[in-house]
DNA sequence: ACCAAGGCCGCCCGAGGAAT
DNA sequence: ATTCCTCGGGCGGCCTTGGT
């Protein structure tokens, strides 16, 4: 393919600084007529491409031309290699080669300079598979079936088109249109249990994307709640790794008051409990109350059983 | 200065494959 | 069948380098 070859004498031309169109012309098994005329394209792409006569001479690139000439600033450059060790991350295809292309054509050093993990501490090798699964799934447009525990606990049996992968606040999500329900859905894929890729084919052009995101659950506000609290310092960690820092108000105590907008759901009252004794409720005073009923509950279950 | 050798360059023509 | 594009080959010319 012509943009391959093109791409790669660029890629050489970095590499080796210097080569005749004879040498190429035997990498590539073309002509020497052909290559001068890739050096004419390039050239008229902008790349500042030029040739030597005479003994010793050939093809080279301008000194540093990556470096002060380059279509792509250092920050978009970084943005292009941190996107590539994402993908990478989530072992999509082997993209090793192009990293080190890129490395090479940006004049980035070879060390590892970013690492990106998307696992979560302890993932097991049924959790990967179960990943794996799911790629080969949504890559193959091949409908998968799943069992799936809701935000409340129940269980049920979901046949989903799968059209998106997501990694969002710390944890991964498909996007899929499910056939149990008939619309999209999102589906957190830690809580999906039993994966089957079946044999079905569907066509994924009959889908509209652009009708999902709008409906992540995390997005949705609406039941809005302006909450006040105040966390021990003993959190402080935890406090300022899942809140931002401008709702953040360090006390003259040591303590932390945050003022904060969310969702008013089961979920949250969860969170909340999740705080343990390190949190107190200011505001509303209503939430204290919902908390109370909801520990004296647990309480009591637990004094039943023992 | 002159010459030979190495390498690039422009023009022309034709073959082969893909698209229309 | 025709058109378009890519590529290869041939030829002559120009430029640079290095030896004499």
């Amino acid at each position: 393919m012509q943009s391959d070859r093109l791409f790669q004498i660029v890629y050489i031309l970095l590499d080796k600084n210097q080569v005749t169109a004879k040498e190429l012309a035997e990498k590539f098994e073309v002509s020497t007529r052909t290559i001068y005329r890739d050096v004419d394209k390039l050239s008229m792409a902008g790349i500042p491409i030029y040739t030597n006569k005479g003994k010793g001479g050939g093809i080279s690139l301008l000194d540093h031309f990556i470096m002060d000439k380059s279509i792509l600033s250092n920050e978009e450059q970084n943005k292009i290699l941190i996107g590539l060790e994402m993908i990478k991350a989530t072992e999509y295809g082997d993209v090793d080669q192009a990293i080190s292309k890129l490395k090479t054509l940006f004049n980035k050093s070879d060390e590892s300079w970013i690492e990106v993990d998307f696992s979560y501490w302890g993932s097991s090798k049924l959790e990967k598979e179960k990943f794996n699964k799911l790629k080969y799934a949504l890559t193959s447009c091949i409908s998968i079936k799943f069992d799936y525990r809701n935000l409340y606990g129940s269980m049920t049996v979901r046949m989903v088109d799968p059209l998106k992968l997501i990694f969002k606040q710390k944890s991964w999500y498909l996007e899929g249109y499910c056939l149990l329900k008939n619309d999209y859905r999102f589906f957190k894929v830690n809580r999906i249990n039993n994966l089957i890729v079946t044999d079905t084919l569907f066509n994924r052009s009959k889908y509209d994307l652009n009708k999902l995101n709008p409906t992540f659950p995390s997005n949705k506000i609406d039941n809005p709640i302006h909450l006040k609290m105040v966390f021990t310092s003993n959190i402080k960690h935890r406090i300022f790794e899942e809140f931002a820092d401008h709702v953040i108000t360090e006390l003259s105590d040591g303590n932390l008051e945050v003022n904060i907008v969310l969702n008013e759901d089961e979920w949250l009252y969860s969170y909340l409990i999740s705080f343990g004794e390190e949190i107190n409720i200011i505001e509303p005073d209503y939430i204290n109350k919902i908390l109370v009923q909801k520990l004296t509950k647990t309480l009591e279950r637990y004094l039943d059983n023992s």
